[in-house]
DNA sequence: CTGAAAGCGCTAACAT
DNA sequence: ATGTTAGCGCTTTCAG
């Protein structure tokens, strides 16, 4: 004996107007277009009758399903929980639920939860998980499906996205290790195929140059995950030349250098400088405390919401890129270089 | 000019069967009511035509959704996403989709978050956030909507939960403090009207007994978070009773005490230990190291989706509890109490 | 301003 | 084994 939900039908009924009546008066968008009195009058009997309006139904009709798919690399990152609380926050506001997958940085897995997202017909899509030529952004761009990157970008921009300033980024912890006396710095890039890798790289080369610095070797690593970096930093390390500082283009790579260097034997910051990217949570409490390039978390996801509802209002807007500005946080991990011009090759 | 999505009725078109051929033909479980030479020609006509069902509008039809929601209290601890890791993977096996929902530790957003969800016509609920008595919990028994609690229980077990053992993983950090020499520990309990608060700190009086230990003090954090544990902790040492660890409830606990003991200059665990609870990542990179209880994170997830779809399946089915085996993880921040008893207070 | 009627894409009785 | 016929709950022409 299930009590049939109550139903615009049920609602129509009990107010004695049609259903179509009702539907007009509940929706902000057609409200104009009934009388102000029976509208009210709705409005009051809905909320008596517990009525809400079943937007899974609304939109088989309407093709807007009301939800946003966001692809994330790595939900284990702790900067994809900022991120997202921001996405979340944005189109809740809105009145869009977001639906999250995670692909474990592989590209077939992307593939699979993208196509699960789109069998749900979902409104937009917002990628964190975007490769320098990604393969999805080609796809939306064919099916016509708004889509904003945050975090990543794209080569070639046709597609809206929502970054850090990478360089600017980079450039302040360059500068930072540069003030504190360092003159010969090496970086541990991330993937080149990941428009933050590549363009941390190009603002690390940008901003030794600026700074008039010796020789800057790089080692790229081939994820940004901790043994990534390490095997980076050993790669570093090995190249022999001499460092007394490492840019690491993620916090996650720094501490991966963290375990390079202890295998080694060698003391952070003491023998070497090691400063990180994004300010992860519970960078404060590692050992040493990280020196890291805060980025806007939070603020990355709403704007990115931002852009793509309106996308979605407006799909043949141009596309346009956000750019954050990061700061720099500065903590044990980085300080003066040893005295004697250290080899650590 | 959109060309219109490939439907079921342009494959009947196209096959020359009936649209309802072509469900059956599609659809597992009727699949075998249509005569397999059909059928085959079906599968590689909608694999030609790039034709996909649209779950959604079979919801209409048939109520069921194909979505999960999940209620998280705060996706930031780190802890969460490696449970909803096991959550998703175990529900995209079955062909369901999670939806998540963060509610920051506030009761109101969870419950506007509750209603989000419902909105959506979820088939079912994992709940991350409940508290002992929760109204979540009596509002799906009301709807009939099957739930799961993970990582907490509720008093009186009528609904389905997969926790774990609190009680013998708290026996663990007591039986490893007690071994090192320890014979006066403290507690840092977590709220009180959360199942893993009451029960931890339940575990942690009956294992203090049984080993025969000192007067056990215990403070109770009015959250799982950072500053709770701090207050706690200062609040645990100004009792005057002289101890030389601390349990804290869970991680972020633990690292509140390392704040407060910094803030009164006693080192850990030279002054002393503190023992964490569910080994959140990175907790090895704490300084110090921190001790803690490991969890079967991913196993919690995947056992709750288990018990969810289950109970999806049969809805009349007995609640049930799965209760997962924690173990120990030493580290840094555990030693041996110093020589002379220590005034802590 | 409101009612009537059609239909979004699919599934489930009920035929046949 | 397949076709017929409704209809899930809502929105949207089109009339009036």
């Amino acid at each position: 004996m299930k009590t049939r939900r109550t139903g615009i039908q049920a609602l129509a009924d009990a107010a004695g107007v049609h259903p179509s009546t009702v539907s007009r008066a509940l929706n902000p968008r057609t409200r104009r277009l009934v009388s102000e009195t029976v509208a009210k009058r709705l409005e009051t009997l809905a909320r008596k009758l517990g009525y809400s309006p079943d937007p899974v139904a609304a939109g088989l009709r309407t093709r807007r399903s009301g939800t946003v798919g966001v692809l994330i690399p790595d939900i284990a990152n702790p900067v994809f929980p900022l991120i997202l609380r921001g996405i979340e926050e944005a189109l809740a506001a809105a009145g869009y639920t977001a639906i999250i997958a995670n692909t474990d940085n592989d590209p077939g897995r992307a593939r699979a939860a993208f196509a699960r997202l789109t069998a749900r017909r979902i409104d937009g899509a917002i990628i964190a998980t975007a490769t320098r030529r990604d393969a999805l952004i080609a796809q939306c761009l064919k099916l016509g499906l708004p889509a904003v990157l945050v975090n990543r970008a794209a080569d070639g921009s046709r597609v809206s996205a929502v970054v850090n300033d990478d360089r600017a980024g980079i450039a302040l912890a360059v500068a930072h290790l540069a003030a504190l006396g360092h003159r010969a710095i090496g970086h541990v890039a991330g993937p080149g195929n990941i428009s933050t890798g590549q363009a941390r790289r190009a603002g690390f080369l940008a901003a030794v140059k600026a700074h008039g610095l010796a020789a800057a070797p790089v080692a790229v690593a081939d994820s940004y995950s901790v043994a990534a970096g390490e095997r980076a930093c050993a790669q570093l390390l090995g190249m022999g030349r001499s460092i007394s500082a490492v840019v690491a283009a993620n916090d996650l790579l720094a501490l991966g250098c963290y375990d390079e260097l202890r295998r080694r034997g060698l003391a952070c910051p003491q023998a070497l400088s090691i400063t990180g990217f994004n300010d992860m949570a519970f960078a404060d409490r590692f050992d040493p405390p990280l020196t890291s390039v805060r980025i806007q978390h939070r603020v990355m996801g709403v704007e990115a919401a931002r852009l793509l509802l309106a996308q979605i209002d407006n799909p043949r807007a141009a596309a346009q890129e956000i750019r954050l500005q990061p700061d720099l946080v500065t903590r044990g991990s980085s300080a003066a270089p040893p005295l004697g011009r250290k080899r650590t090759g």
